[in-house]
DNA sequence: GCAGTAATTATACATATGTATAGACAATAA
DNA sequence: TTATTGTCTATACATATGTATAATTACTGC
């Protein structure tokens, strides 16, 4: 990790005035991603802790973000990006009904497993910090909720099913799915298959419920 | 606030050895609860700022929690069981299907954007914080749904309707309504009735997901 | 070579933290 | 009274933090 940017990232429009960095910003987010855990939230980070971890000056941060905070920011803007890459192709290669709730489930939880620390950070952080972090996180999960949305209303044309307030649907997965997985972050590997199976369950009835109601077979406003 | 329990809390037992003491466990726990608030989170508060809000040395902190840790884990039972109280008696006053819904989002609501905190601290420090601290809070919410489990089952009994795996159920909706909460805490006073629909319809369509599904209409395992 | 300039470091300071130690205080038991 | 015992405070220390200031470094263009 960390094949450093810098140098590529100024190829020839500005040819370089003064010292060159030795740093970048990405360099510090990684640096910062190396520092939360489990029991490490982004808020608790020091700015000193984040410079020692990247090799440099303590000053030097300045540089690159006015505090942690505005790091922190960055870091989420950039892990829901990521992320929803992931999300939305795994979506996109289901098309039945349930198949789709399933695959993107188990999409999810890989990312949730794998080694990548994104997903950690996006599920963890939304409640706590400054107004500004918790806005970043907020429209993160915004942008997964209108991916999906859309998702779930193409399925439905498909599939000819009805939809109920579909963007309450998409809410309530996005949401559920989120928190669900922050809990089973820290599972065991045996248990981990009996997650995905509950996890599926609880979005299917979401869904066989918006369908239920669609079709006008339960007295609901 | 603060009219101490010192010296009510050992009545005759053992008749008090030594100074009496000034400042009690519980007292501390409401100085660390006007600390926290919606960018506080209760990892955050040192030991010394706590003792500084109870108007106490630093040092007589030790007396009473071996660090905050401790104390933040006390605070998450005393959270967790005042707000339990609460919901469960709001749920108790409802018995049809669809009232008993409505009814629990808005006790649930209302504590929320009320005076108390509990709710607060519940809903937004799930993820983050020592290993204790973070099962404390679990523990929590597996109280909360396995009460609303059993009242699931009873109503499902008393409706004659059915109910497909109904402790996820309990899961689904629990999970789902502390999230929505989480997140509906900073709301300004005239989106929230909006909030509650939002939630309330969602919860609903859990119900009725599990219902359609316990009917077998649905090809589902 | 030289000046210019941006990135980085070194040093320093005021402030905050956790906690060790020792003593002051207030109550009971003799 | 005096001794004892638990509670609390005062003082102190090593360490950590954010950041201001000034100096150093490494590069570009002349």
């Amino acid at each position: 990790m960390n094949e450093i940017a810098t140098d590529e990232l100024r190829p020839a429009s500005r040819p370089h005035q003064g010292r060159r960095a030795v740093i970048s910003r990405e360099d510090l987010m990684a640096a910062a991603m190396q520092l939360v855990g489990p029991n490490r939230s982004i808020s608790t980070l020091s700015l000193r802790e984040v410079a020692r971890e990247a090799g440099i000056a303590p000053n030097s941060f300045y540089r690159h973000f006015r505090d942690v905070d505005e790091l922190a920011v960055s870091l989420i803007e950039q892990a829901g990006g990521a992320l929803r890459q992931v999300i939305g192709q795994a979506r996109h290669r289901a098309t039945s009904g349930r198949s789709v709730v399933r695959s993107s489930v188990e999409a999810f939880m890989e990312q949730l497993w794998g080694e990548q620390k994104y997903m950690q950070l996006l599920l963890r952080e939304g409640m706590v910090g400054s107004e500004a972090f918790k806005a970043a996180v907020e429209r993160q999960l915004v942008y997964f909720e209108e991916e999906l949305c859309a998702d779930l209303v193409r399925l439905a044309g498909l599939n000819k099913t009805g939809i109920h307030k579909p963007a309450l649907v998409a809410r309530a997965i996005t949401r559920l799915v989120f928190t669900m997985g922050a809990s089973s972050m820290d599972l065991p590997e045996e248990k981990r298959p009996q997650a995905i199976e509950d996890l599926s369950a609880m979005v299917r009835m979401i869904v066989v419920g918006t369908q239920t109601i669609a079709e006008g077979r339960i007295e609901v406003d």
